[in-house]
DNA sequence: TGATATCGATATAACGATTAACCAGTTTGT
DNA sequence: ACAAACTGGTTAATCGTTATATCGATATCA
């Protein structure tokens, strides 16, 4: 294992100053062909990779861009990620990505720690508690950021997300027309704006209806919560005939619950999920649920921070995508 | 937002040098306990974060840990993901990971990505064609390296695995013992090192039942092509009665393809998968797998980092986890 | 008393790149 | 013919830290 190759080695190699050597392999000044052809020849023989901290330092770019989420094993975040990294890595950056992992004193850390590391854009999609010191953090240090998916209040970053509110109440408002009156919200622990706006729109479409009987029951955001928590839910509240969940993972524990417990999903009890995950369409039934693209979203985010990056003093924009009822197995009329 | 507060910017305010503002940030030297307070209380009023690039180009440390691995929606690879930020996180590290999509050029681009940052440490899924000259890029730089899941041939890197082989021939031997005579080896497209012992295992267990029926399909790592492909063998081979499948994800697209098709897993045919995800306890049915523990493997990888951080010269290890046959609900005797 | 620690802090040289300024020699413009 | 522009490079300052050497003042020791 040698040691790292600088580039006055190289440009000791091909017998150049630094900065001649500099500016070949950077493409850029007035240089001939034949010292041109001795530096990369040089360069390459060595193995030659730039130190990029030395190079951001003095230049002020700085190729990479920090992605912190709070969840890296929930399949639609996966997606949505992929999506992000192809675009940007199309516009020649790097995204490299911390997960949180829900907890906002990790997320302070990771934060800092890209900060730190002077990344030249950051996408955070906040963990459950909006600490505002942390948004102190960044804007104090003038990076351009991004919010996706959560956004935090009175945020002074763009955010790119999801039109909650209206996608739930379209949601309700299909299992109301199909005659469902006890319909329950499930999922979700902590009250991000997300849930907050998704239970708003879940509660909108049931008083359009004139519904008043609502509950909402708490479940961590995974299938095997989501199985055991709607298990207990219908345990206690044997009247409930539908479910708006918080997200395909515990809509799919869900359905798994009902099947187990002899209630046939779509028939006996309905179950409409949120994202659209890949699992969705080829569970058993395959799931209802609200459809959000995560390639547009990942899109759209690229984008927006690219726009960012590029104009730093631009007053920050606000996208929502329109999430889209897709009606598959696991809804259907009441029969009880 | 402001421009990025400087360690001058703090010493200044404090009143202080420039090194006793450093020192006192890294509690080093000998400062009075009433210089130190004006220091930090300078910097917690500016909210000043040390410029990571400036520090590590300095004092040879980073507590940076890159990680590039062949696809990070995989449940597996997210949760040995956390497991391995965990442990590293818990002895002062960062882990940002990078996903190459295995794709052996954008691959190279990230390790690249990676050495340029000068992390101090590389954790890594090599894709699919183990490419040399790649290989070559890290030896001569000298970063600390620890290929884990799949390895490189002839490797100069520390390694933490499972034991494929092994795994593959306790599966299709209790295949075998059940009464199954026609066993097809399911999933995976590229010859990896890893599917390459996996089939070994396969074809060394058969034998060792004097079976010389056997059948290798192809199939990429997804639930949705699982359950495609295996629509299409069955359909072809019809005499088949048991899959033994090269992960986890195309086992329960393989065992719904075969509910689909009137087969009943567990029953008329066989499936069983790798990894043990957690999808594959409460599938239905529950999914009988090769467990990997993904808590264990990342503790064992990130101390593995750890040994050759800490001792750069140790010759190289490799380890390889056992893993276990966990019967569950899709395996059973051969009923055709 | 003179030599030597100890204390608290500072000045300065790195780390490895980029970049603005500059230079000597040749070519071009009028 | 003389100024201006171009050519192909080099020198030196700079980015924001950390590490080493050093400094004056007071304290300790033989």
């Amino acid at each position: 294992m040698a040691k790292k190759p600088t580039l006055t080695a190289v440009a000791e190699r091909a017998g150049v100053s630094l900065a001649t050597a500099s500016q070949v392999l950077r493409d850029v000044g007035r240089i001939s062909q034949e010292t041109r052809q001795k530096v990369q020849r040089a360069a390459s023989d060595l193995n030659y990779i730039r130190d990029a901290r030395a190079a951001s330092m003095r230049s002020g770019e700085n190729p990479e861009i920090g992605l912190v989420i709070h969840q890296i094993s929930n399949p639609f975040n996966a997606e949505v990620i992929s999506g992000i990294s192809d675009c940007l890595e199309a516009a020649g950056y790097f995204v490299s990505v911390l997960d949180s992992q829900n907890d906002s004193e990790r997320e302070r850390r990771h934060l800092s720690a890209l900060i730190a590391g002077a990344r030249r854009g950051l996408l955070w999609v906040p963990a459950s508690e909006a600490p505002s010191e942390t948004v102190e953090l960044l804007k104090d240090h003038g990076i351009a950021t991004v919010t996706f998916l959560r956004s935090v209040l009175d945020s002074p970053f763009d955010h790119v997300g999801v039109e909650n509110r209206q996608a739930t109440i379209d949601g309700t408002d299909y299992l109301c027309s199909q005659g469902h009156r006890n319909i329950a919200y499930f999922g979700g622990t902590q009250m991000t704006q997300v849930r907050r706006d998704r239970i708003d729109g879940y509660q909108t479409a049931l008083k359009a209806h004139g519904i008043d009987t609502m509950l909402v029951w708490d479940c961590e955001d995974s299938k095997i919560a989501g199985l055991n928590e709607a298990t207990r839910l219908i345990e206690a509240h044997p009247e409930i005939t539908a479910l708006v969940c918080n997200g395909d993972m515990v809509a799919l524990g869900a359905s798994l619950a009902m099947a187990r417990l002899n209630l046939i999903p779509g028939h006996d009890i309905s179950v409409i999920g949120f994202d659209d995950i890949a699992d969705a369409e080829v569970a058993t039934p395959p799931l209802t649920t609200m459809a959000i693209s995560p390639v547009q979203l990942g899109k759209r985010l690229a984008q927006t921070l690219l726009d960012r990056i590029q104009n730093p003093d631009q007053p920050t924009v606000t996208i929502r995508t329109r999430a889209e009822l897709i009606v598959r197995g696991t809804t259907g009329a009441p029969q009880r």
